[in-house]
RNA sequence: GCGGCCGUCGUCUAGCCUGGAAGGACGCUGGCCUUCCGAGCCAGCGGUCCCGGGUUCAAAUCCCGGCGGCCGCACCA
């Protein structure tokens, strides 16, 4: 791929990563040694600030806005919840190593490409082997016979306590929220249906981990189980409020999005029913508000062979960027797979009464990958203005709120503008800054994507006004001193 | 995990082929100057040349191994 639109692919993707290296957005973890692991990243005072923001906005548009419960859950969890979850046996890839040139191959896929079988990739180990040795497949890099069959698990093992006892690092958030799910919703008064949300880290280790925050091996999820009673799934008033909003969905079958409102997807039974469809609104309603031009956005409808092993029902949210679409949030219906699998394998009740039905609830989650919207965020807000470095962030995301600057370093005017600055930072994420000429202190905080800049000139000594700038338009306008508060509240107000 | 290319101050890079004092630009810090968009001047800061081993009088440079990055394949539960 060396044509022109493959170069100017990786000249953005590197924009990226060179200016979160550059300002402290985010970090390879562990970086000053030469062991350090592929696939962990630190993230830096600006990341930090710029995903607090973007879960406050998925707080307020989706927690919030449909009042679900939000928990805070353990990241190591028993064995056997990933027994009962399926990960323990499902989560894994058949592998075999070859006896003499070393290269490890998946053995399903392997059978598959020599054979045309088609194998389960849950098939036993002993069954492969067999196959492997019937039709005589080697090693096809040198030829050489095929060993060490075995399945590859991509969930971390830990030791727990002195004896060491098997536990792992979750490799989905959501687990929490299903081994939870009886105690929340008795604690809780709960009704169907009822959504749990929670953001943390997941774990998984990934055998190639690549692209910065695109794939890593230990990233943050935020999740989103709605717990709903299948029979009524058609049951939802809140649906209405969003019947006319246009999704851009991309159902099996088709190759581009097509921009269908709810009602029209429900109609032509795209989407199985007004509680899915109301989901699928939101979440994408949120991305547009994160700054994500909408024609970059699709919800692509996964074919069965993309399917996660618990999907019944399967739409991705995608964004496309420089690298091509990229998967932000899986929404998937789970069915009865979660709360069925942990009522069997604990023996906890997990029905519950819905009116006077009683039902073992399915599962509609939405599943985003925060690291990746992340750095979708930041490669669709980076743009170029007279050769200088521009982050346009909306406001209500941008990690610094206002940049406090003296028009020159010199007193009374450093003075002045450090007790504006005092009187904003609690309030605000403020910086005070009187290093270098104004122009280039104003260059500074636009590559951060600071929205506006508060300056304090020889005007301000003597009537108490200061002027305000604009990031994206460098127009400044004169405001009284007592109004900046107001002023710059109102600025980052979410939408 | 395989194959190709690659790894030098915070960032970008010169030097590597042909072994012989790690240099520049930007940045950052302090000072002077400066009343609005990367100004100028002065003085500074900053590098385990990815790591380990080998060859050599001498290694950023050559060789081997590892780690990491990008791209392609595979994978993405």
């Amino acid at each position: 791929m060396e044509s022109e639109a493959g170069e100017a692919v990786s000249r953005r993707f590197d924009d990226v990563i060179r200016l979160a290296l550059e300002r402290g957005f985010f970090m390879p973890a562990s970086e000053i040694y030469g062991d350090a692991p592929a696939g962990f990243w630190d993230y830096g005072p600006l990341g930090v600030a710029l995903r607090r923001k973007f879960i406050e906005l998925w707080r307020r548009e989706l927690v919030k806005r449909d009042g679900m419960l939000e928990i805070d859950g353990a990241q190591i969890l028993s064995k056997s919840v990933f027994k009962a979850s399926g990960h323990l046996e499902s989560f894994v890839d058949p592998i075999a190593r070859c006896s003499r040139c070393k290269a490890i191959y998946r053995v399903d896929k392997l059978i598959e490409e020599k054979t045309g079988i088609h194998v389960p990739e849950r098939l036993d180990l002993g069954e492969m082997r067999r196959i492997v040795k019937e039709r005589g497949i080697r090693c096809p890099s040198c030829g050489a016979k095929l060993a060490d069959f075995a399945h590859f698990n991509m969930m971390f093992r830990v030791g727990v306590g002195a004896a060491g006892s098997d536990a792992y690092l979750r490799p989905e958030t959501c687990q929490n929220i299903f081994v939870d799910f009886m105690r929340i919703y008795k604690t809780m008064r709960g009704k169907l249906p009822l959504a749990i949300a929670q953001f943390g880290k997941s774990f998984r280790n990934e055998i190639s981990p690549r692209q910065g925050l695109l794939r890593m091996r230990e990233f943050y999820q935020a999740e989103i189980e709605v717990f709903f009673n299948p029979n009524r799934a058609n049951e939802f008033p809140k649906a209405e409020a969003v019947m006319d909003y246009a999704l851009r969905l991309q159902p099996v079958g088709e190759d581009k999005p097509l921009e269908v409102s709810c009602r029209e997807a429900l109609d032509r039974g795209l989407v199985s029913s007004k509680l899915i469809a109301y989901y699928l609104a939101l979440i994408q309603q949120f991305y547009e508000k994160a700054g994500i031009p909408r024609n970059r956005i699709r919800l692509r409808e996964l074919d069965p062979d993309e399917k996660a092993f618990y999907a019944v029902e399967a739409w991705d949210l995608e964004v496309e960027t420089s690298l091509g679409w990229i998967e932000l949030v899986a929404c998937n219906n789970r069915g009865d797979h979660d709360l069925g699998g942990h009522q069997k394998a604990s023996g906890h009740e997990m029905e519950v009464l819905d009116g006077s039905e009683r039902v073992l609830p399915h599962v509609f989650e939405l599943s985003m990958g925060v690291d990746r919207s992340i750095y979708c965020i930041l490669e669709s807000s980076l743009a170029t203005s007279n050769g200088k470095t521009v982050l346009k962030l909306p406001p209500y995301l941008a990690p610094i709120d206002v940049a406090v600057l003296p028009l020159i370093s010199k007193e009374p005017l450093t003075s002045k503008a450090r007790e504006i600055y005092d009187a904003l930072k609690l309030e605000f994420d403020a910086v005070y800054d009187e290093s270098g000429s104004i122009g280039r202190r104003y260059v500074r905080y636009d590559e951060v994507g600071v929205p506006v800049c508060v300056t304090v000139d020889h005007q301000s000594l003597e009537d108490d006004s200061v002027t305000v700038r604009f990031r994206d338009t460098a127009h400044q306008l004169r405001i009284d001193l007592d109004e900046v508060a107001g002023f710059i509240r109102g600025y980052l107000a979410y939408p």
